[in-house]
DNA sequence: GTCCGGCATTGATCTACATCAACGAAGCGA
DNA sequence: TCGCTTCGTTGATGTAGATCAATGCCGGAC
């Protein structure tokens, strides 16, 4: 289970610290490869580990009390799978499922507490993890509340796109179902927006969708900076 | 303009932080009285204050393309607004505008950001402001995503009864425009919706709506307290 | 006082989206 | 291999909620 001390190094999260303090971490500290499927805590839990995703990927899903289940927001390595629960010591709002395989970096929640208000560089680690979350939350509520299902459809295709660097290819990269949910709608609908984007140059062949040009169907959906965030990683 | 020392000492953001601190902190930063309708800031721009909010409140604001302006969150004292954007020297992602007579603290955002860096104590009051305007984001995805325009006002109201602390009687903060709003539907929907709840027992009396029976109105709009967040603060 | 512009309510209508249903395709365990 | 479930698409239909429009209301300007 325990895998190369290597990438723990340069893991953002504790690079910075110094290196007796990183060892005292790492020592209360677990590396786990967790497959698909599997549900690191469900909504309503108390967190007892502060998990973080070295490889792979987490959904978090939220949960309404009849049973539907929806898309809140993905965790990508490196970063913290919702350190807002830990560090406040709240039950967990969303339940979170294991995407992909994937490798986890797992530390008991009292500990990294203690250790955050301790270590003032993880403290930063902390505080820049929670800030982007935050912000990739903002724009998601503006997109709800802003845009129709056909433009989030749109917007979505155009910001995946870019981030997987090819203009004219976007690939999805879960299953249309989720895709739906994480934008707000049902899978019916999210299958007729991007039939009914055809007009705008989108051609739709199994999961991966072809955008003749990029510029033009951003602008149809009015894509903006402020809620798609294409701003650059440094 | 310079308030009473007093509220300062008090406010969670600094106490804890050794005095010699502090004043260092406080040379730096002014506390300003401002008038409801004042725009602190607008999207897109990059900050150049950190706001503190000591009385008050401030509402934050996403604005479309096409000018459709609605409300995401509101600040109440004692917090920070927007600290994800200074910490990270972010463009906003929303605009801020004043809703009554308030009082500030601003500190310049470059000297905030270093203050955090260099002052634990400062960074654990920062680390606590984003994790709970994050918790709050994830409860109003839910709430978008999961509910309907009804079961969102309902809950909205057996919230806002509890928070006041009547049972049987809530008093809208603001105008029904901007709750509507911030309920992610048009001031039109939101009306029709309390009269729909009614047979709930439900009466309107201009911006006050009394409520016969706060648990039969939550059980019958599903009010969940992972969505309305109604933990006590400590 | 009068005029006015923003807010709220209500009705009529429209439409975006959900729901229900039917179907084929793909994954998966027995 | 055979079912069996889950996924995705498409069609038919229903409905929640937006839009458009008319009216009353209140608060401010003057």
């Amino acid at each position: 289970m325990q895998g190369p001390e290597l990438d723990l190094e340069h893991l953002p999260l504790l690079s910075g610290l110094p290196s007796a303090r990183r060892k005292d971490l790492l020592a209360n500290a677990v590396v786990h490869a967790v497959a698909p499927g599997t549900i690191l805590f469900d909504q309503g839990e108390m967190p007892t580990f502060q998990h973080a995703v070295l490889t792979g990927s987490a959904h978090l899903l939220g949960r309404s009390s009849e049973g539907r289940e929806v898309l809140i927001e993905v965790v990508e390595p490196p970063d913290l799978v919702i350190p807002a629960a830990v560090v406040t010591g709240s039950p967990y709002l969303m339940r979170a499922r294991i995407a992909e395989p994937s490798r986890l970096l797992l530390i008991r929640a009292g500990v990294f507490r203690q250790a955050v208000q301790t270590e003032p560089q993880l403290a930063q680690a902390v505080i820049a993890s929670l800030a982007g979350q935050f912000r990739r939350l903002v724009r998601q509520v503006k997109n709800l509340k802003l845009r129709t299902a056909a433009e989030r459809t749109g917007c979505y295709l155009v910001a995946l796109s870019r981030r997987q660097g090819t203009p004219h290819r976007a690939v999805l990269p879960y299953e249309k179902n989720l895709i739906a949910s994480e934008l707000g709608m049902t899978r019916e609908s999210f299958s007729r927006a991007l039939s009914a984007l055809r007009v705008h140059g989108v051609t739709v062949q199994g999961d991966t969708i072809l955008i003749r040009d990029s510029n033009l169907l951003g602008r149809a959906c009015h894509l903006d900076p402020l809620i798609d965030g294409l701003e650059m990683p440094p």
